[in-house]
DNA sequence: TCCTTATTGATAATGATTGTCAATATGGAT
DNA sequence: ATCCATATTGACAATCATTATCAATAAGGA
C-alpha cells in the first residue's frame, strides 16, 4: 500500500525537471545542493518505484551504473541519448519489435523481450564537434 | 606490448569451451574448481582484453554484473539469449541497423551506435514450460 | 644466461546499491 | 481533533562486483 510523502514527490519532482537520464547519486547531489535533506536510500527506492509503476525508465550506464528518466510519452518506446551531454530523445520503435519478434520466432524462441538503446551525438555536440 | 601467459591461455580455453554468456565470477569458480591456481583479478584481466582484442563481447546482465562470452562469428552482430538457461545464439541485425542509422540521422544525431540483446526463451525452455 | 619489464595474485580499496531498524509520518477511523 | 496501525524514512551497515596495489614471478628478446 503506497503511500504519498513529500519526499517522493520531491524526488519525481526533481526527475521530471530533467529531461535526460540521470544517476540516483547525482539526482540525490542535486537534491542535497537544493537544500533537501532526503536520504540516498530515500532517492533510490523513489526511482525503483517509479520504474515499476512505468512513470520513469531505468537503462545502464557502461559503467554497470543504473540511470533513470521521467516518460515523456506513454506506453513502449526507446531512446535516442547523446553520449557527450546526456540529451535524450524519446522514439518509437516499431520495426524493431516486429524485428525481434521475428528473429525470435525463427530461432523457436518465445516471450521475447529486447533491449534496444541508441547512442550517437545530438545534433548540438555534433555541431560543436565539428568547430 | 601483451604477453602471451599460460594463465591468459586458460581463460581463454575456459570461455570458448562455454558456448554462453558468463560472468568472471563464475568463470573463475569453475576454473578454480578445476584445479587453477589462476586468480581472479586476472580472470577480469583477461576476458576484458579479449573483449578489447574483439575476441570476446560483453553483456550487462540485468544486475549490472558484465558477462562475457566468445565470438563465434566475425563482425558486428546480436545476441538471442535465453533467460531461463542462458543458451544463446548470434544473430545479424541488418534491419536494426538499418533503422537505427535512419532514426539517428531524423534527430540530427551523428556517429550512431546502438545496443541491441533480445531475450526470450529458447526452444528447450518453451518445452519444458508447457510441460 | 641475463635483463627488462609485463603480468600475476592475494589483498585492499572503491563505489553503487540494498538491508537494517528506531524514529517519524501518512491516512483512515472515530 | 485525536488515536492508531503501519508504511516510510534516513543514517549507517552490509553486500558484491570490479579495480587498484605492489612484491614476486615470468615472458621474451639479446
Amino acid at each position: 500500500m503506497k503511500r504519498n510523502t513529500w519526499q517522493r514527490e520531491a524526488v519525481k519532482t526533481a526527475l521530471s525537471e530533467r529531461g535526460d537520464f540521470v544517476s540516483a547519486q547525482r539526482l540525490h547531489a542535486d537534491l542535497k545542493q537544493a537544500g533537501s535533506t532526503i536520504g540516498l536510500a530515500t532517492v533510490y527506492r523513489t526511482l525503483t518505484d517509479l520504474v515499476s509503476a512505468d512513470e520513469a525508465d531505468a537503462l545502464q550506464s557502461p559503467d554497470g551504473e543504473n540511470l533513470y528518466r521521467a516518460c515523456s510519452s506513454e506506453g513502449h518506446h526507446h531512446h535516442l541519448i547523446c553520449r557527450n551531454c546526456g540529451h535524450t530523445e524519446e522514439i518509437s520503435a516499431e520495426a524493431v519489435e516486429a524485428w525481434a519478434a521475428t528473429v525470435a520466432a525463427e530461432h523457436g524462441f518465445t516471450q521475447p523481450r529486447h533491449v534496444v538503446d541508441v547512442f550517437g551525438l545530438c545534433a548540438t555536440c555534433s555541431a560543436a564537434t565539428s568547430a
